[in-house]
RNA sequence: GCCGGGGUGGGGUAGUGGCUAUCCUGGGGGACUGUGGAUCCCCUGACCCGGGUUCGAUUCCCGGUCCCGGCCCCA
């Protein structure tokens, strides 16, 4: 006996049928908005996947070496793919490029609730815009998803070019930068407290980061902001940046959070997330602006926004729902090979009207077989009887009512 | 990587240091040859793995593993 590998999961015929109901909703937005699907491959080489992503991400890689002994990963996001794509075969196509993409990826971690070592993510990615309109139309898009899909949520949206403007007037190494931006995303202002005594940074360098994490409220919030770092003007700017990104966007019920600071090293500019209200595995996306990552990746500097969301949480945080299928069994009324043929035939006619049918594979009696459709849920139920035939007639039940009538085999299909 | 709670047929469960391991459900066949979505009968199928304690372990102890959840990190 075989078991499914630790962190992943088989999905019953009722859950996948829910998944694509979701997916396909999700998707159409996207592609109301003209974002063109794409798909890249499973596993990358170890070096891509492990160019932009912390020691943390790293760990976390399912790799492993091909027959010529090449390092290999298993995705753990998408968009560095994305960005390797564009490299090789997209960077020549008109701008702005709209990408959408929904993939699994894999991550090495405990699993937990709404974290698999197997998980779906479905994100968009808006290539070549630098303007704040850009920035907006992936904040709509991803809040327009899930309103398709009637999710209760809650989106944070901050902006990492006000910290980095504070930094820069302090001249902290990337690695400070780095280290204070995890204790920042972590909330855990007690060890970022610590950790700014160690490195004895100046008093007026603890005081903006403290004030600067301290608003987290609707958008008036950016004005008083304004004044505190008046003397910051990276800072100011990208207060500025994020006000003209909001003016873009179309909803109201937006928290400004200026302590988002994203656990993927490569976000510049504006960042968000979102949060359902499920308790465990709430963040349910993450996106924001990278403006050198496809430089890093060796390309020319190019602006870049955009967001992924995690299929499986958002599967968690919305209500479940019912699906109600129409489908029919035909079963002749006994053991007959000709009954089973016409069967066979009458079935053909209503699939190619598009009807679900099935027709008994079992060689049940009928008793045997009404009891089949009534567990399995068959909402019609046609008899094919020898005597009835020779009317031009069969038998149609309604397994809901149990009413049962005869109609003429010309005019089922107006029945079922 | 760390921490907590769990693991009995396919699903849901009862129970026990020793007897053929309980019940429901599901699956297959039959009684019943055009309708009993019923009923009855038969069959199918389980104590997570390894070690220890013991005359004897599914039960108690230890380790592992997997599941559920929490931390870290993230989606």
């Amino acid at each position: 006996m075989f078991n499914k590998p630790k962190g992943t999961r088989d999905f019953l015929p009722m859950e996948m049928k829910k998944r694509r109901i979701i997916e396909k909703k999700l998707r159409k937005v996207f592609e109301t908005y003209n974002f063109k699907e794409i798909l890249t491959p499973t596993f990358e080489s170890f070096q891509l996947l492990s160019k932009k992503t912390g020691e943390d991400i790293r760990k976390q890689l399912f790799v492993f070496k091909d027959h010529g002994n090449r390092e290999m990963g298993l995705r753990p996001e998408v968009t560095s793919s994305v960005v390797r794509f564009y490299l090789n075969e997209l960077k020549n196509l008109p701008k702005p490029l709209k990408l959408y993409y929904f993939a699994n990826c894999f991550r090495y971690e405990n699993p937990q609730a709404g974290r698999y070592r197997e998980f779906w993510q479905m994100g968009c990615e808006l290539i070549g815009s630098e303007y704040p309109i850009a920035d907006a139309e992936i904040i709509n898009l991803s809040m327009d998803g899930l309103n398709a899909i009637d999710m209760d949520y809650e989106i944070n949206i901050g902006h990492l070019g006000v910290l980095k403007g504070i930094f820069k007037r302090f001249d902290l190494s990337e690695d400070r930068e780095l280290k204070i931006r995890r204790l920042i995303d972590k909330e855990d202002y007690g060890g970022l407290e610590d950790y700014l005594c160690d490195i004895e940074s100046p008093e007026e360098l603890k005081e903006a980061i403290f004030n600067l994490l301290n608003f987290k409220g609707d958008r008036d919030i950016i004005n008083e902001l304004k004044e505190i770092l008046k003397d910051y003007p990276l800072s100011l700017q990208a207060l500025e940046n994020l006000e003209e990104i909001l003016d873009f966007v179309k909803y109201e019920n937006i928290i400004v959070n200026f302590g988002i600071a994203r656990g993927l090293d490569y976000y510049t500019g504006m960042v968000f997330e979102i949060y359902g209200k499920k308790e465990g595995a709430r963040q349910v996306c993450g996106g924001g602006r990278y403006d050198n990552l496809i430089e890093l990746f060796g390309g020319k500097p190019t602006p870049a926004v955009g967001f992924a969301y995690g299929f499986d949480r958002i599967m968690l945080n919305i209500d479940d729902f019912e699906i109600k299928e129409e489908s029919i069994l035909i079963v002749p009324a006994k053991k007959d090979k000709n009954l089973l043929k016409r069967s066979l035939r009458i079935a053909d006619e209503l699939r190619k009207g598009g009807k679900v049918v099935e027709v008994d594979l079992m060689n049940r009696k009928l008793n045997k077989a009404l009891n089949y459709a009534n567990t399995i849920g068959i909402s019609k139920v046609i008899i094919i009887g020898e005597r009835e035939l020779e009317e031009g007639r069969v038998s149609l039940k309604d397994m809901k009512t149990g009413e049962q009538k005869s109609v003429k085999l010309e005019e089922l299909e107006s029945f079922v």
